[in-house]
DNA sequence: GTAGCTGCAAACTCTTTGCAACTCT
DNA sequence: AGAGTTGCAAAGAGTTTGCAGCTAC
């Protein structure tokens, strides 16, 4: 039982063969999986879940603020477990998800909130670029 | 004729009733309407148009960069006249947009595109509040 | 035992598109 | 005249939901 499997179970989530198997897809992803893409690899697992238990699941970790939905410049979401805080900046050539931390980023943006007499609840920044050579 | 009128007509879009009327829509909103809020202020003007001139329309003033589409934590498209530079913030209590904008901001972008070795194409700021009291 | 979970299929929301008729230029 | 535009209705894509049966606790 790894760690989300614990936090899940800890707030009552019935720890179902389904919801292991998204788990085990997110926490051994590498990348920044979309439902589709979650979905497909739970399958190769057990090809007996559907793709409305995965979205079910990772609605109900969205809530619990164990995953972390992006809706990137695409008509979709893509998950990623809710680890360290970070920001994304998406290549337009390839796709590619790089992510970063940045301290003064994360200052400016308590500090315009302030300024504006507003609180930050959430916020979301993206850059999208591609590579310089 | 005004000067969003006369930019669509420079790049050969034929001015019809209905552009005519989405465009004054545009130019006169204080705020950023979706898709069905541009229909329904056209439609209180000329009650024969579409919804789909509006999407047409809309996507083609999007592509010519006169007018920014924004997809907030919404599940719909809202758009605002290509003016001067700015972020949003997001009131979650009343869906209030407020609008900013911070040079820091704009050279820290920039910075950490080039420190990954990016050349930032686009990006995307935005912030999610309340008011603080 | 039972509250909660699942798969299925249908429904929903926002958006796009094929087509025949119409209209700017 | 003719290319581009329109309204309509149907189709698409992603996501949600009602329901009857199943399962973790």
């Amino acid at each position: 039982m790894n760690l989300l499997e614990q936090k899940c179970a800890d707030v009552g989530m019935k720890m179902t063969e389904q919801r292991k198997l998204i788990l085990h897809v997110l926490t051994t992803a590498a990348d920044h999986p979309s439902v589709e893409s979650v979905y497909e690899r739970a399958k190769k697992l057990d090809d007996s879940i559907s793709m409305a238990t995965v979205y079910r699941t990772l609605n109900m970790l969205d809530e619990l603020n164990l995953v972390v939905r992006h809706e990137f410049k695409e008509n979709f979401s893509r998950y990623e477990v809710n680890d360290e805080h970070h920001h994304h900046l998406i290549d337009l050539e390839t796709g590619d998800v790089i992510e970063f931390q940045n301290r003064e980023l994360e200052l400016l943006k308590e500090k315009i909130a302030q300024e504006l007499g507003y609180e930050l609840v959430d916020h979301r920044l993206e850059l999208y670029g591609k590579k310089s050579r």
